[in-house]
RNA sequence: GCUGGUGUAGCUCAACGGUAGAGCAGCUGAUUUGUAAUCAGCAGGUUGGGGGUUCGAGUCCCUCCACCAGCUCCA
C-alpha cells in the first residue's frame, strides 16, 4: 500500500503495516516518541494495522492528537489505580479534555479528599512503571453487557445499551478493562508525571435529576519538568485573574451587605468603564444608532406579553406587587386589577414600546435603538463568580427593527462593529459560534420553522460574506431565534460569551409591531438583538485578564502620574498636571514624602502608562522626564511634545483599528 | 441548586484545644530624596454570623452566610 507522509513524500509498505512500523521505518527517535497515528485525519492506536492507501502522520507529544491520546490513556490509568485502591468503584466516563483528563466515578459511600489524591497519584505512577500495554479488542454487544453485568457497573451498561452491536471495543491495560473507542498510547510507560488537580461533583450524563458522580480532574506528562512548567503556568494565570487585579487596581468590589453577584464600580473602574462606553457610543452614532433610556422595572404585563414571565420566573428576582388600600398584597394573577412590577431581566420589551409609540414607515427602517441598559437576573448561587457571572449587569444593548430584506445587511454591519470592537481591544483569539436549533428538540423553540430556516440562513450568509470563520452549535440557540456569539477565553481557559447577535421573529409578533410598506400595507418588522461587549461587567472582567491589567493608554484610569523628586517640586508638578488635565488627560500627582525610586515602583505596580519625573533638571530645561510603564526611562522632552505624543497614541489606537476592521 | 474546598487586621499569611501574631498598606514624626520599596513610633481583630462540646474553642461538632473549583443552568 502507498502511504503519504506529512511532508508530501510517499512510501510503500506491506498491507496491514502498523503506525509503529511506519514510525520505526522513518527513525528510531520518532518510534520512541510516537504516541498515536493520524490516518486520513482519524487518530488511531499505533499498533492497529493500516489496511489501505492513506495519508499518515505519526503523532508525538508535540501534537494535539498525541496529547489527547496520552491524557485519555492517563484517565484509564487513574481508573485502574482507583479500582485497586477502592474495590467496587463504578465508572462513568473518563475523557481527555483541554489541559488534562477526568474520570467520573461512583465511590458509593466513600469520600475522596485532597489527601487521597496523593495516594492515587502514587498508585498511578506505580502502575505506569509496569509498562502495561493498552490492548484493543472488538467485542459483541452481548459480551460487553455480560462483562459489566458481572462487574455490576450500571453506568457502563447504560452506555453500552445505547451503542450499536458491532461497533463496541474494549481496552485493557494491566488488570483494568474499559469500554472505550480509543485511541490510546501503546503502553503506560511514557506516563511519567501525574498531578490530580481537583475533585468535583458531576451529574451522570449531565442530568440534574440523575445521580451525582465524583469527578476527578488530573493532568499528566511524559516528563516531570513538563508538569512543573504546567503548574507554573497555572500559577501565572492566577496573577492575571480579574478578581485579584480588580482588587489590587481598585477597579470594582463586592459587598456581602449589598448582595452576592452585585458588583460596584470604584472610581478607577468607573473611569475605565466609561471610556469603553464612550468609545462604543461614538461608533454607534456613526452607524445610525439612536440612544434611548428606559427604566429598571416594568409591569408584569409587559413580560407576560413578551413571554418572559412566568416562563423564566426561576431566574428572575421575584416580582414586586403593589398593595391594595387595606394593605394586603395584590395577587399575581391578571384577574386582579393591581399588578406587579419586575426588575428588568432584559431591555428588549421596553424597546419594543419605544418602537411602537409612533406609526413606522418602511422609510424609517431600520430603526436602531441603543441603550446601556442595566438588567438583573437571579442566577443560581453556585454560578456566580467575579465579573463574569453576576446578578446585576449592563448590556450594551441595541435592538434593530428592520424589513426582512434588510436583515442580512444589518447583520453584516453588526458583525463589522463587533470585529472592530474586538480589534480595538486586541482580542484576536476568539471563536465565532453560530447557535442553531436543536433538531432533536423542536418543541423548545417558539416561532414558525420556516422563519427559523430563513433566520439561520441569514446568519450563515452574513458571516460568510464578512469572511468570519464560524463554528456551528446545534441546540445552542435562544428559544426565540438563532444567535451568533463571540466567545473569548479567560485566564483559566474558560470560555465566555461576549458579543452576541440574535435574530428574533418572535417579539415583534407578540407585541404586534408593524410598519407601513410602500403599498400602504402593514408589515411585521424583524428584530435583531445585539451587544458587541455582551455585558460591560463580563467584558471588562475578560479584558482585565487579557491585558493583565496593563490597559492601553486610552483606557487606563490614570494615564500619567507626576513624580516630583522632592516636596519642593510639588507645586511645579501640580502646575504641569493642570496643563495635562486641560489637554484632556487623566493625571495624578504623587505628593508623598518618598524617594523617586519608591514613587516609580508604586506607579509601576499600579500599571500607570506614563510617569513624569519632575525635579531641578526639568525646571532648568523647561521639560519633563518621561518613563513608560514596563519599558523604563524614555528621556526628556518638552511638555507640549509629551502631550502630543500621548494624544497621537490614543488616537492611533482607535484609528488604526478602524481601518484594520474595515479591511 | 448540587459535590468538594476555603473563610484570622485593608492585603498576603502565622498561631500542639491554653494570653491572637508578622510583613506590607494606614496614621504620626523625622527625612527632601533622580528612574522598581528611607527610617522610627503608633494604631489596627467579637478569628464570616449563630448555636453547641469543653475548666478553656481561631482550632472540635451543628447550622447559616460568603468566596473558590467543577456540575447543572445561562433570556
Amino acid at each position: 500500500m502507498n502511504i503519504t507522509l506529512p511532508d508530501g513524500s510517499s512510501r510503500q509498505y506491506p498491507d496491514g503495516a502498523t503506525g509503529m512500523e511506519i514510525a520505526e521505518s522513518i527513525s528510531p527517535g520518532l518510534a520512541r516518541n510516537a504516541l498515536a497515528v493520524d490516518v486520513d485525519g482519524e487518530v488511531r492506536d499505533l499498533h492497529r494495522p493500516i489496511e489501505d492507501d492513506a495519508a499518515v502522520g505519526i503523532l508525538t507529544w508535540e501534537s494535539k492528537g498525541g496529547q489527547m491520546a496520552f491524557w485519555h490513556s492517563s484517565a484509564h490509568l487513574m481508573a485502574e489505580a482507583l479500582e485497586e485502591l477502592y474495590p467496587g468503584v463504578k465508572f462513568g466516563i473518563g475523557p481527555p479534555i483541554e489541559g488534562g483528563f477526568y474520570y467520573d466515578v461512583d465511590l458509593g459511600d466513600r469520600k475522596v479528599t485532597a489527601e487521597d489524591l496523593e495516594a492515587i497519584e502514587k498508585k498511578m505512577i506505580e502502575l505506569a512503571r509496569t509498562d502495561s500495554s493498552f490492548e484493543r479488542s472488538e467485542v459483541s454487544k452481548q459480551e460487553a453487557l455480560d462483562y459489566f453485568t458481572g462487574k455490576g457497573d450500571g453506568y457502563k451498561l447504560e452506555l453500552i445499551n445505547d451503542l450499536e452491536d458491532g461497533t463496541i471495543t474494549f481496552y485493557r491495560q494491566g488488570s483494568f478493562v474499559d469500554l472505550c473507542k480509543g485511541p490510546h498510547i501503546p503502553s503506560t510507560k511514557p506516563i511519567k508525571a501525574v498531578k490530580l488537580l481537583n475533585i468535583a461533583g458531576a451529574y451522570w450524563r449531565g442530568d440534574e435529576s440523575r445521580p451525582q458522580l465524583t469527578r476527578l480532574y488530573g493532568v499528566s506528562f511524559p516528563k516531570q519538568k513538563l508538569l512543573e512548567e504546567h503548574l507554573e503556568r497555572l500559577e501565572l494565570a492566577k496573577e492575571r485573574d480579574h478578581r485579584k487585579l480588580g482588587r489590587e487596581l481598585g477597579l470594582f468590589m463586592f459587598s456581602q451587605k449589598v448582595g452576592p453577584g452585585l458588583p460596584m464600580w470604584l472610581p478607577k473602574g468607573a473611569i475605565l468603564r466609561e471610556a469603553l462606553v464612550d468609545f462604543l457610543k461614538e461608533e454607534q452614532l456613526r452607524r445610525g444608532y439612536q440612544p434611548v433610556i428606559t427604566p429598571h422595572i416594568g409591569r408584569l404585563e409587559l413580560y407576560r406579553t413578551s413571554g418572559h414571565y412566568p416562563y423564566y420566573a426561576d431566574s428572575q428576582f421575584p416580582p414586586m406587587f403593589e398593595t391594595s388600600e387595606d394593605g394586603s398584597a395584590a395577587g399575581s394573577d391578571s384577574e386582579n386589577d393591581l399588578d406587579g412590577y419586575l426588575l428588568k431581566p432584559m431591555n428588549c420589551p421596553h424597546h419594543t414600546q419605544i418602537y411602537d409609540h409612533v406609526p413606522r414607515s418602511y422609510r424609517d427602517l431600520p430603526v436602531r435603538l441603543a441603550e446601556f441598559g442595566q438588567v438583573y437576573r437571579y442566577e443560581q448561587s453556585g454560578e456566580l463568580g467575579g465579573l463574569t457571572r453576576v446578578r446585576g449587569f449592563t448590556v450594551d444593548d441595541a435592538h434593530l427593527f428592520c424589513t426582512p430584506e434588510q436583515v442580512k445587511d444589518e447583520l453584516k454591519d453588526v458583525i463589522h462593529l463587533t470585529l472592530h470592537v474586538f480589534s480595538a481591544l486586541d482580542f484576536h483569539d476568539f471563536k465565532a459560534q453560530v447557535s442553531l436549533r436543536d433538531p432533536a428538540d423542536p418543541d423548545k423553540y417558539i416561532g414558525d420553522p420556516s422563519q427559523w430556516d430563513s433566520a439561520e440562513k441569514a446568519i450563515r450568509e452574513a458571516a460568510a460574506e464578512m469572511n468570519l470563520d464560524t463554528v456551528e452549535e446545534p441546540g445552542e440557540a435562544a428559544f426565540y431565534g438563532p444567535k451568533l456569539d463571540f466567545m473569548v477565553k479567560d485566564a483559566l481557559g474558560r470560555e465566555w460569551q461576549l458579543g452576541t447577535v440574535q435574530l428574533d421573529y418572535n417579539l415583534p409578533e407578540r407585541f404586534d409591531l408593524s410598519y407601513t410598506d410602500a403599498n400602504d400595507e402593514k408589515q411585521r418588522p424583524v428584530m435583531i438583538h445585539r451587544a458587541p461587549f455582551g455585558s460591560l461587567e463580563r467584558f471588562i472582567g475578560v479584558l482585565i485578564e487579557h491585558s493583565g491589567g496593563n490597559f492601553p493608554t486610552w483606557l487606563a484610569p490614570v494615564q500619567v502620574k507626576m513624580l516630583p523628586v522632592s516636596d519642593v517640586f510639588i507645586p511645579n508638578a501640580d502646575e504641569i498636571a493642570q496643563q495635562l488635565l486641560d489637554a484632556g488627560l487623566r493625571v495624578e500627582v504623587d505628593s508623598r514624602s518618598e524617594k523617586v525610586g519608591r514613587k516609580i515602583r508604586d506607579a509601576e505596580v499600579e500599571k500607570v502608562p506614563y510617569m513624569l519625573i519632575i525635579g531641578q533638571k526639568e525646571m532648568d530645561g523647561d521639560n519633563v522626564s518621561v518613563r513608560r510603564h514596563g519599558e523604563g526611562d524614555k528621556g526628556s522632552m518638552s511638555l507640549s511634545a509629551f502631550i502630543e505624543h500621548v494624544q497621537v497614541e490614543v488616537a492611533d489606537a482607535l484609528d488604526s483599528t478602524r481601518t484594520a476592521a474595515a479591511s
